[in-house]
DNA sequence: CACAATTATGAAATAAAATTTCATTTTTCC
DNA sequence: GGAAAAATGAAATTTTATTTCATAATTGTG
């Protein structure tokens, strides 16, 4: 993990003293890969023993030790940590947060996913007679965005986002069907219900959801997407923008799969388009 | 620049010894970031001396310095660049791709945003009568992300994804309305010609487009998002992605501008979803 | 090819930095 | 309120890096 997430995950567990040093690192830790033990004990206004033990306690072997890691927390220029809004954060700071957190979830949506899952999801979808996105609230949107992307392909596709319409759909699937549900929390009830309807009648059903929740357990292949609890009040829900993320994943798999003749036919829906737009003069 | 590149780049003018330290440390850089300088001269067989020198040839300060650009360096195998997808790639490589691309598409938008006007934005907004979004393909799911938003600050909110409904609420429009018109190419014909109606009948008009496009002429504010072009065919637009980054910018600076009160009814809203879920074990 | 001039190198000395030890202070818990 | 435990820092020690300087290797010149 990160040593800067690591540092402010442990905040609590410091003691005072090392509360302080853990501070001065947080709030400039670029100067701090260039002080010396000292330097930092100075600054921090602690000693250097306890500058030591800090770093120990963070599983570095020491000073030098935790520098070297510090380095590479640092070493994508920013560093996208999960920073949290705050009630008095400039326009300047709250925009640099949000962009820098939703990059950080995009992150942590990657590393939870597992490849071979996409590819089992892309081999069905490939396969499928017919493709159902189905998402409430805040996942209606990505739902809304699969169908748009999928429609491109020239499949039969579909995309409900109210309840009654679903469970149609649901309740009227049969084997070869794919049914995707898309839900963060995974805990809709409804969209539960839409999930294992589906499922009794032979769709094939792709979640895309947070693991080990209610929604997962009704699906044939779960696609976990991984992002970092919203518990803050002020920050936005990154969930949807990592499920997009995640369509895009899924579309390209289908296109790579599909092979070369369809793709002509991709640039004939783009070129399509061009009559409605004006004209570039570059 | 990447210090492990440099070194390979400047190998040439290197002296027979300093030659030795660079072939060690290329060997196996992972190595040489816990060794000490002792430990390094004499796995190259040269004195320490030489390693001192061996580093500040390289612009460093030292040896330490040099093991913390070289721990950068090692950091993350791939920076976020815009890699592309091929049509030999397997799953796993796609998904990196695409997310990395999303990622650093995300950094570029977030430096093509200026902080004032985003503070304009929000002002006009909070003043705002009623608000307005539209968009048309892609951009109409993140119009119906932001009305999806706005809505929960129990503001008067609307959003249109077709050109008809959108033409006539610009009519309709007046003096104290806000109007967002989303389009990444900023060429669409029927929006621009929503925005200048919009603009004609006295609203705010904010366009959120790339700029120096005929969209962006016609709008009071532009926001401009500026991603990579999506020349390539495979590649996905992560357009959108940074548009709803964007919208939870405005959508955040909007809560804190309001005020303490106005969160309390937001936590309402937050919570009276809470009987449609199952609840969570732990 | 000799031989000065330049450059490269390493041994030893020095300096700097980090760590350990241990006494003192602070905190916690009964 | 006071003993036990934990935290902290001063000083000593150890480790590590750097500088100095003498020597060796290389280069260029006549």
């Amino acid at each position: 993990m990160n040593i800067l997430e690591k540092i402010t995950n442990e905040l609590d567990t410091f003691s005072k003293s090392e509360r302080k040093v853990a501070e001065v690192i947080l709030s400039s830790p670029n100067t701090v890969i260039h002080s010396s033990i000292a330097a930092l004990a100075k600054q921090a206004n602690i000693s250097e023993p306890t500058v030591n033990r800090f770093c120990r306690r963070l599983d570095t072997k020491g000073y030098p030790d935790f520098k070297l890691h510090l380095a590479q927390s640092l070493a994508n220029g920013t560093p996208y940590v999960n920073r949290h809004v705050d009630e008095n954060d400039t326009a300047e700071e709250y925009t640099s947060k949000i962009f820098e957190s939703t990059m950080a979830n995009l992150e942590l949506a990657r590393k939870s996913l597992y490849a071979s899952l996409i590819n089992r999801s892309v081999d069905v979808l490939t396969q499928a007679k017919k493709i159902s996105f189905f998402g409430l609230g805040a996942s209606a949107i990505v739902a809304r965005d699969a169908q748009n992307k999928f429609f491109r392909f020239n499949v039969p596709v579909i995309c409900f986002d109210d309840i009654l319409m679903q469970r149609m759909s649901a309740i009227n699937s049969r084997q070869g069907d794919v049914v995707i549900v898309i839900s963060h929390t995974g805990r809709t009830k409804s969209l539960v219900e839409v999930a294992s309807l589906a499922k009794e009648n032979d769709a094939t059903v792709i979640g895309i959801t947070t693991k080990d929740t209610p929604l997962a357990k009704e699906c044939s292949i779960v696609l976990s997407v991984d992002v970092s609890e919203d518990t803050d009040l002020y920050m936005p829900m990154s969930s949807r923008i990592a499920q997009l993320a995640l369509i895009d994943v899924l579309a390209t798999g289908f296109t790579l799969r599909r092979g070369s003749k369809f793709r002509d036919n991709l640039k004939k829906v783009k070129d399509s388009l061009r009559s409605s737009r004006f004209e570039r003069k570059d």
